[in-house]
RNA sequence: CGGGGUGUGGCGCAGUUGGCUAGCGCGCCGGCUUUGGGAGCCGGAGGUCCCGGGUUCAAGUCCCGGCACCCCGACCA
C-alpha cells in the first residue's frame, strides 16, 4: 500500500465531534469515517484491520465445524411476533419499514429468529444434528443514544453463532468448546490477557450467560474480577447466592470497568418450541432442538483495541490485526532503497506500507505513529551510511540499523 | 426519552453592547527554498455563518420554531 496513492489522509486536528478515544483516533488517522452518530463507515486501513479480526474469528469458528453463511437484512415481521419479539415495548431497538405493498418489514438487530425458521427446513432428523451456523453481518439498531465512537454504534459488524443440537449435554459441550474458542480468538487479537470470562444475567432461558469482558476505562460495564482465577461476574447478578453458585469469594473480587467484546447464550428449548423447531430422534419421537447463540462484536473488538494500547502518538496495532507489518517511512536520500525493499517485501508475502509521499519527515515520522503499523523502518541518506534500515517497533522507543537480510529474516521470522 | 453543551470554507477555531467587503490557523493549488519529529517565504482557490420564520435602516450576532452533533442519566433479549 503506497500512502501517495491511498486516497484517506491522516489530519492534524482531531475531530471536535467525538470525545471517544477510539473514534478521535481512528478518524484522525483516516481508518473510519464518520457518517452520522454511531453510524461509521470503514475506509481501506479500517477495513483491512476488520478483515484481519474475522480471519481469526473465522479460523476458530471453521476449526468448531461450524459452517459459515450470510442471512438478510430484511426480516420478516412474522416470525418475530411468534416470538413476541415484534413490539417495540419487547425489542426497542427496532429498524423498521414497510414494503410497496404496505407489508411491514424489520431491519436485523439480531438473526435468531429467521436463521432458526430456516434452519427448520432442514434440520429434520437427528442425523442432521448439530448443526453449528455463523456469519458476519451488519446489525442495525436503533439504540437511543449512540456513543463511545464505534463501541456502541447503530449500524455494526457482529460475528453471530448460532448452535443446533440434540440435547442438552451435545449443546453443554459445545457450549464450552465455544468458550474456549472465543478465549483463543481474544487472545490471538491481543486483547488475551485483558479479557475475561464473566457470568451474566441468563434471562428468560437460563439462569446464567457468559460475557467476555476487555478490561477498558472505555467500557460500559462493571464487573468483579477474581484475577486469580480469571473469571469475573457482571454487576447485574452479584449476589451472595450467584457467588456460591460460581464459586467465588466477595473478598477475591475487584471491581473493573470493562466492554462486552463477545456474548453466549443457552436457549434450551424455549424458543424452538415458539419456533416449532423439532426434530426426530432415533425412536421417531419428536424433540424441540436444543439452541444456542453465541456473538462477537467485530468492529467493537476494534475500538476496545485501539482504547487498550493506544499512546499519545496514536493508535498501536497488535501484529495480529495491523492493516500492515511494516511502514517504510521514505526520508531524504532513502526513496530509491525503499522502493527495492517495498517490493521485495511484496515479493515475500510481507504486508508493507510505504511512505512515498514528497512531505517532509517530520510528518511522516509523526504519521506513521499515528496509523500504528508494528514495525517502521526508515530508510534515508543517514540510515544507509550507518550500514543501512532503521528499524524501530511501535511499541518500543530504541531504534536500531541493520542490513536488508537481517531486515528480511526478522520479518519472515515473526509471520 | 429527560438534563446539559455545541453548530461559522475539508478540519480546528475567533467574531464585543446588532454596523463597513466574515476573519485566523491547519489542509488544498502554483512558485522558490528546505529535508530525521507535523519546514519557510511569496502568490492563489475555497463560505447556504445548521435550517425556517420573525424583529430591525441593518442579523453570524437579537426573538420563536425545527434539525444535527457531543456529554451525563435512563435503556442495552
Amino acid at each position: 500500500m503506497r500512502l501517495s496513492k491511498l486516497f484517506t489522509k491522516t489530519r492534524k486536528e482531531i475531530p471536535a465531534d467525538e470525545v471517544a478515544k477510539n473514534a478521535r483516533l481512528l478518524i484522525q488517522a483516516g481508518y473510519i469515517y464518520k457518517e452520522m452518530a454511531g453510524v461509521y463507515a470503514l475506509l481501506p486501513l479500517g477495513l483491512r484491520v476488520v478483515e484481519k479480526i474475522k480471519s481469526i474469528i473465522r479460523e476458530e469458528m471453521n476449526n468448531l465445524g461450524c459452517q459459515e453463511l450470510l442471512m438478510t437484512s430484511l426480516q420478516r415481521k412474522e416470525l418475530w411476533e411468534r416470538t413476541d419479539r415484534w413490539d417495540d415495548k419487547e425489542v426497542d431497538v427496532w429498524f423498521k419499514s414497510k414494503l410497496k405493498n404496505n407489508k411491514e418489514v424489520g431491519f436485523g438487530w439480531s438473526h435468531e429468529e429467521p436463521i432458526s425458521e430456516m434452519m427448520r427446513g432442514y434440520l429434520k432428523s437427528y442425523k442432521d444434528l448439530p448443526a453449528n451456523v455463523y456469519q458476519f453481518q451488519t446489525k442495525l439498531r436503533n439504540e437511543t443514544r449512540a456513543k463511545s465512537g464505534i463501541m456502541r454504534g447503530r449500524e455494526f459488524v457482529m460475528k453471530d453463532l448460532y448452535s443446533y443440537s440434540v440435547s442438552e449435554a451435545e449443546h453443554d459441550k459445545f457450549y464450552n468448546s465455544v468458550i474456549d474458542a472465543y478465549l483463543r480468538v481474544f487472545k490471538n487479537v491481543g486483547l488475551g490477557k485483558k479479557t475475561f470470562l464473566t457470568f451474566a444475567s441468563g434471562g428468560a432461558f437460563t439462569e446464567f450467560s457468559h460475557e467476555f469482558q476487555t478490561l477498558t476505562e472505555a467500557g460500559e460495564d462493571t464487573i468483579y474480577l477474581d484475577r486469580s482465577k480469571k473469571i469475573a461476574i457482571n454487576e447485574e447478578v452479584l449476589r451472595d447466592d450467584v457467588l456460591k453458585k460460581v464459586g467465588l469469594k466477595r473478598s477475591d473480587l475487584e471491581k473493573v470497568r470493562a466492554s462486552e467484546v463477545g456474548n453466549i447464550f443457552s436457549f434450551g428449548s424455549v424458543k424452538s418450541e415458539q419456533l416449532n423447531l423439532y426434530f426426530s430422534d432415533k425412536k421417531g419421537q419428536k424433540k424441540p432442538v436444543i439452541l444456542g447463540s453465541y456473538g462477537i462484536g467485530v468492529t467493537r473488538l476494534m475500538g476496545v483495541i485501539v482504547e487498550c494500547f493506544a499512546d499519545d502518538g496514536g493508535i498501536v496495532w497488535p501484529k495480529s490485526v495491523a492493516p500492515a507489518q511494516v511502514h517504510i517511512a521514505a526520508l531524504h536520500g532513502g526513496e530509491k532503497e525503499s522502493e527495492n525493499l517495498y517490493v521485495e517485501l511484496q515479493n515475500n508475502n510481507v504486508e508493507t506500507i510505504i511512505d512515498d509521499r514528497e512531505i517532509s519527515p517530520g510528518e511522516k515520522l509523526n504519521d506513521a505513529d499515528m496509523l500504528g503499523i508494528p514495525m517502521r523502518v526508515v530508510v534515508s541518506s543517514k540510515s544507509l551510511e550507518n550500514g543501512g534500515f532503521e528499524i524501530k517497533k511501535r511499541t518500543e522507543k530504541e531504534t536500531k540499523i541493520v542490513n536488508k537480510k537481517e531486515l528480511l529474516q526478522m520479518l519472515g521470522n515473526s509471520n
